[in-house]
DNA sequence: GCCAACGTTGGC
DNA sequence: GCCAACGTTGGC
């Protein structure tokens, strides 16, 4: 099993959203970068733990912690010419674009702040805290995954 | 809202 | 297959 760390701005949907879901769990559809979908497709399994990431809005930074639930299979919206994901030039004999379910599992009591994460010198592989970065999907190692819950004051619980 | 950094596109 | 132009991302 592995950890990943998933960004979404909050307006859009963020931490709470996903918690008043049905069943607290939401399709995460909208990925539309390759190395993004090479990760949904290939290595993100059900059982899988991701840090929920808040980008773009007032607190940037980790917002809780969510769970796969479901394996990687092709993102609906990538054929629905009403969204705004809607890609022409996919299809679903060959779907180009793929979704994995995500169950809530926590919301932090605080949001751990990029600066926070960025302040400790432990954490340099992970890629929100390098330089223009602009994955929206990515591997968290297993030693900085317990790294940032400490820093949190949280735990699995 | 600014702007640097990046991925994608498309002409050649 | 190169690379300039363009659009998007995301922290500030």
């Amino acid at each position: 099993m592995n950890y990943w760390l998933f960004k979404s701005e909050p307006d859009v949907f963020g931490i709470d959203h996903l918690a008043k879901r049905p069943n607290q769990t939401e399709p995460w559809d909208g990925v539309r970068n390759y190395q993004a979908r090479n990760f949904l497709r290939d290595e993100i399994k059900a059982g899988d733990l991701l840090f929920f990431y808040h980008s773009s809005c007032k607190v940037v930074g980790i917002a809780g912690i969510a769970e796969v639930v479901k394996d990687g299979y092709p993102d609906a919206s990538q054929f629905n010419p009403e969204s705004n994901y809607f890609d022409p030039k996919s299809n679903p004999e060959s779907p180009r674009w793929i979704s994995v379910d995500v169950k809530f599992r926590k919301k932090f009591k605080h949001v751990l702040s990029l600066q926070e994460i960025k302040s400790n010198p432990a954490i340099t592989e992970l890629g929100i805290v390098k330089k223009g970065h602009r994955l929206s999907i990515m591997p968290v190692t297993e030693k900085e995954w317990s790294l940032l819950l400490e820093m949190a004051g949280e735990n699995l619980g």
